[in-house]
DNA sequence: CTGTTAGCGCGTTCAC
DNA sequence: GTGAACGCGCTAACAG
């Protein structure tokens, strides 16, 4: 059929003017249907919806913001990884907020790259989106002060902004890291392990927690329990092998994020280890592990809607300052956190 | 500190001219400096960098797309869902592959709302993104017609378009049907039960794989063992409740996508049902469950590489046409899909 | 009610 | 090697 030969070259979008020419008006009128806005006569309109339908014309976007010296409507929104299932709720509960103010939300992964975070959160800016919710594990965010500085509207979840003003939603992460050792103290454990992330502020403050809730309860720091390795899952399948297969093995581990945690568990299964188990990050197959996973978590549609809210302050100048939120962590037992440690 | 009464007008971004006066030159000169282009004394250019070090210079990417009718290096994809693992993995792995031509791909969900779902196309496209990977289900495509006409890059990823030409990667659904239903009937099951989603192309030429596998074994299909719901994880709950309490309940269940799986595997838990259980599409969580479930599977990797140099091909007007490209799945046992029927 | 002028920030063209 | 003029597609601010 037309198959082949339609290398046509890609047509020229049709434009306002093409539009202006066919219904015999100016631009301008052209410009007032397409906004809605008064001041065109009812006849002269339906000329011009008439030609706007029979061309197809759909505005160009980035002519407009360049114009009215707005955003796209789209807000970014960067996280370390597409896979941690809390980034992706957070999203969601963002997304759903931010659609009521005309606001459509693209996602991307930094990959836990500082180089390429950076380069994101430049880019979206650079390109005209109106905000920027940023899920940064990062220890120094002053590279953004000149944008912060001219008002551009970012906020910080999940990870606290370094070096730098920010509005943020935080999480109580030395409270969550409590909650959960306080959990293992309480059905008898003494050797806990912990398994946390060498990069990023939250991972520092939920190891904090766990060597602070030990201390507090007179029970000794084990060095050899505390496995710091970087953030993926290979990693948190050989740390926990490694504890597993101590001479003196922890009888229960803290693994303190979602992919940790979906490297340790495989591990511990092939093990046939009885370790009691509690992880940091809620997940949909947390409940379909053997036995179920307990977790501490926080409230990732709380995190996103709060983090709507003031984004879209931000943007509309509403913002009193850079606020910031904190929303705790609770525990959700359902099995692996409820093991006893061996008689 | 300067706190409070920062309400300061969003300071106007520093532009081209800004940088020009600052360094006694014109325009023209900082964009060459900016864009590497030859033509600028060295002393000269040396003076602008500094200006542009001093200013804070950032093009504004808006205004170069509009002056060079190009578009913001930002390529689109919009996925059903956010949760799929498939979708993430083929996100993942279609990323990579655009970063190293310079693009950076955004995600957005449609939620498989139809409306949202052209909302979304309709506003990448108004917006200057360069291309769209598009992951849909829905059975009407036509809307795209005019912007494919006009070679709009856009590429079908998982589902076909249907009603115009374009690009595609896609499944082997059908095959993939017959692998794991073959695979049933291999263990001597004979009561195999479905649950498939309602909408989409995909779920459909699944169903019909489970037909026509069936059928070429001599198996007849009982309607009852049918279960056609929505596309989540209460309908897949719901479904397996229904199938697994009936009073001549199947002996496996073929379960045709991850969320309907997600909902479906906590049920059969609850029940500790020992039916055996084969789920189309890869997830990590796979191998938590108990028994690890067996699965049939895309390569997600490859056909986010393949769509990638589609994209490229179409942006670049390399493109031949609409190329089709469909590759197979392979089953991966893992235990749930080798559990034998009762005796 | 409708049209004209001007310019958003940038890059191409072509002169100097 | 450098700069002035013009225009990308659209709309504010004025005419008429």
């Amino acid at each position: 059929m037309a198959g082949r030969g339609s290398a046509s070259a890609p047509d020229a979008a049709v434009t306002i003017r093409d539009v202006a020419r066919a219904a015999g008006v100016s631009a301008m009128s052209v410009s007032r249907v397409v906004n809605g806005k008064p001041g065109v006569g009812p006849e002269t309109a339906a000329r011009i919806e008439n030609a706007i339908q029979a061309l197809g014309f759909r505005p160009n976007r980035m002519a407009t913001s360049l114009r009215q010296k707005r955003g796209l409507s789209l807000l970014g929104m960067v996280v370390p990884d597409p896979y941690t299932p809390m980034f992706t709720e957070i999203a969601v509960a963002a997304d759903a907020a931010l659609r009521e103010h005309g606001l459509i939300v693209v996602t991307a992964s930094s990959g836990r790259d500082p180089v390429r975070e950076r380069a994101l959160v430049g880019s979206f800016i650079d390109r005209g989106l109106d905000g920027l919710l940023l899920v940064s594990e990062d220890d120094d965010h002053r590279y953004l002060a000149p944008e912060l500085q001219r008002g551009r509207p970012v906020v910080f979840v999940g990870g606290p902004p370094v070096g730098v003003e920010a509005p943020a939603i935080l999480v109580d992460n030395r409270g969550g890291a409590r909650t959960a050792v306080e959990h293992l103290l309480g059905r008898g454990h003494r050797r806990i392990a912990i398994i946390a992330s060498t990069t990023g502020f939250p991972a520092a403050e939920r190891l904090a927690g766990y060597r602070q809730t030990l201390a507090a309860h007179g029970v000794p720091v084990d060095p050899a329990l505390v496995m710091r390795v970087p953030h993926g899952r290979v990693d948190g399948a050989r740390a926990t092998a490694r504890l597993v297969d101590r001479a003196d093995p922890p009888t229960a581990i803290f693994c303190t994020n979602y992919l940790l945690t979906a490297g340790a568990l495989p591990a511990l299964r092939e093990r046939g280890s009885g370790c009691a188990f509690v992880a940091f990050d809620d997940f949909e197959a947390a409940t379909l592990a053997e036995p179920p996973v307990t977790v501490v978590t926080q409230d990732p549609p709380s995190m996103g809607r709060l983090a709507a809210e003031l984004v879209v302050a931000a943007i509309d100048g509403t913002g009193g300052g850079p606020e910031r939120v904190t929303v705790p962590a609770r525990l959700i037992p359902r099995g692996s956190g409820e093991l006893p440690p061996p008689a």
